[in-house]
Parts: structure tokens; sequence; C-alpha cells
DNA sequence: GGCTTTGGTTAGTGGCAACTTACCGTTCGT
DNA sequence: ACGAACGGTAAGTTGCCACTAACCAAAGCC
């Protein structure tokens, strides 16, 4: 998932099918400086976590983003940090507690 | 940002703060299987990236999570999906319109 | 004042992943 | 039915980045 977002070709694919919407696999490769192969790579990656979906219409495929990737996101965010001001409320009683047994 | 995200063990390293609380580079390279040095390079990156702060302790460097950074990607998260939603629905638009033309 | 601990930096290496070129199957148009 | 458009896959190359080893600076400790 944030290997997925980890690449910038990657993210400006997004960026394009979020600006644009929905479109096919040559539309993005001419909005994209990568070869088209490239782009189809990129897609699969971004399918495999979710990111985005396709649609086969005749021989081409239309390319959307899905928000359940982002969804997802979401969640390990609002879990990530709820969970880092717990560890953190425990480790000032930790420091306290040392500083008591001086 | 997540570029920063998009290394494994520097997502360990944040779980490991997460988890654990401030704590060391020392600490730190104890609990993730990687040297010392590695670890330092990690925490500039993700500090550059405002993921982390740290605070020197006499010779001991204290990091932790920081919170601004986690913000901004959710602020970005926020804005890339309610923009792809409008994106879309332009999408569907338009492409009624080209119906309607047949 | 030495010795140790701590940690940031540099130089060098290895591996992975992003990219291109070439190829092939599929579907549309005529 | 044949040529063209679309797009996924394979093979091969290159460049970048994560990692280690070695070095250095600064601050504690006895």
């Amino acid at each position: 998932m944030l290997d997925a977002l980890g690449d910038p070709t990657r993210r400006v694919i997004l960026e394009t099918l979020r600006r644009g919407g929905p479109c096919s696999v040559s539309t993005l490769a001419g909005q994209v400086p990568v070869s088209r192969p490239a782009i189809s790579q990129h897609l699969k990656v971004l399918g495999a976590v979710g990111l985005v979906r396709h649609e086969s219409r005749g021989t081409r495929n239309i390319y959307r983003i899905h928000r359940a990737g982002l969804d997802e996101l979401r969640d390990w965010l609002d879990q990530f940090w709820g969970d880092a001001l717990e560890a953190y409320a425990d480790h000032i009683r930790r420091t306290e507690e040392e500083r008591d047994e001086h």
C-alpha cells in the first residue's frame, strides 16, 4: 500500500486519474512521460493494493481510482497516531517513575 | 513525505517509536535489524519530512514521532479524494453528454 | 585527563525496481 | 477476413537507494 504510493510516477498516475477522471491506458500514457508498458506495470501494482480498479470496454481498459484503497490508508493513519499518543503517555509515566526512584 | 513512508525499514522505525514511545538511536538500532548508521540515515529522512523530531539529552538523541507530518498526510488524503469524487462526477457528466449526442 | 559511549557522516557495494524494446493475444472496423 | 488499435507480458539494462564498514566529533564517567 504505502510501497505503491512510494513511487513518484505512480503518484503522477493517480494524480492524473484524480484530475481527469477515469480513462484508458493509452490516454494515461499520453499524459505521463513514460512508456505505455510502464504505465501498465504501475497500474498492476496500484490495482494489487486496491488503489485502482479497471473495467474492460471493448479493447480499451478504463482505469479509475478506487476508494477502498484510500480508506485503508486513512484507517491506518487514524490508528497509527491514536496509538502513538497512548504510547507517548506511557513514556511520560515511565520517565516520571524513574525520576521518583532517584 | 510518501517517499519517506515508502521504505519498509522506515515504517518499522516509526512503528517501533509508536509502540515504545520516544527513544534513543542505539535503543532503536537494538530493536530494528539494521545497523546503527542505517538508523541514523533513516531518521534523517524521516526528520526532513517532519515525521520525526529529536531532542538532545547529553550524548543521547531522543527521537519521537512528530504529529505535524502525519497531519500533513491526512490533509493530502482528504483533499485527494474530495477532488477525485468531483472529477468522477465531471466524468459521468461528460459521458452522458456524449451519449446524448448519438 | 584518558576511556567509553553515543551518534552523525562518508565511501563503497549490492540488489532491487523502474524503464524500454520487442512480442503476442484480443477486439474493433471495414 | 484482414489490418489496425489497444493493452498485457517477457527479457534485458540502468540507475538509484538501502546497507555496512570505517572514521570522526562531542559529551559523560571514573
